[in-house]
DNA sequence: GCAGTTGGTTTGACTTCCAAACTCACTAGA
DNA sequence: TCTAGTGAGTTTGGAAGTCAAACCAACTGC
């Protein structure tokens, strides 16, 4: 839902800087990758990210303002949600897709012995 | 020329994580863009991202560790040096394409003024 | 000489990030 | 009923990162 207007970037008006303006910051992908991979509650992403609680709780409320999540309460007395992607967070896969690629070809080492769980591609 | 072993990042052992752990840094991905934009000396990367000087100091030097980019003396006394991409780098650019496609899409107002001036995709 | 340019580094204030502890509302077991 | 445990955050205090602005060093042009 939220919109920047490319004027008030520092540096070029560019789209990029504009995306990265939104969820350029940190955990804030790895939220969304964890909700692509299943994880719709907050202890589940948070071992999922591995990031401390209170970043997670920040970014949540920060990828819902800019409308790349939503949330739906599953309960009540004491309100919990559960967290989902919008079409707007569904988009940003292919961003994720582009990093694990990257990552794969580039970051990871050919031989670390985790490697061979080879991750999937998150879009359809 | 680095790698990151999964088994050291948080969380799950994703090529994602790995990635951001590289490149997810404040500017680091602006500094890519620009370089990729044409802009090879220290001046031209500060005045394209907006970005402190300090801050791109620091991220020329991470990016440089990192194998993203290098940097060719063009003079001596004092020395100076033009950045470019390496072939990592250069591999970047479909991230930066699909980060350009979302913003264009979801963060960029569809009446932002400056939006008709649209950006190309950076990958040949 | 002296101003201007380029490519940084330094400074000090401010913001973000972190791990760990804490809170609150509930649930399950003894 | 007392105690233990769980889930979802919030709080706390210190470390790390970020920022704008000033500073510096080595040139270049006048």
């Amino acid at each position: 839902m939220t919109t920047v207007p490319l004027a008030e970037l520092p540096g070029r008006p560019c789209p990029i800087a504009a995306s990265l303006e939104l969820v350029g910051e940190r955990w804030a992908l790895l939220v969304v990758r964890e909700i692509a991979l299943g994880s719709t509650r907050f202890g589940d992403i948070v071992r999922g990210t591995g990031a401390p609680r209170d970043r997670i709780a920040a970014r949540l409320k920060t990828l819902e303002a800019a409308g790349v999540i939503g949330r739906t309460a599953y309960q009540e007395r004491p309100e919990r949600f559960d967290y989902h992607l919008t079409e707007s967070g569904q988009d940003l896969l292919s961003v994720l897709d582009a990093l694990l690629a990257w990552g794969d070809k580039h970051v990871v080492a050919p031989d670390d012995p985790r490697r061979l769980k080879r991750y999937r591609r998150l879009t359809a």
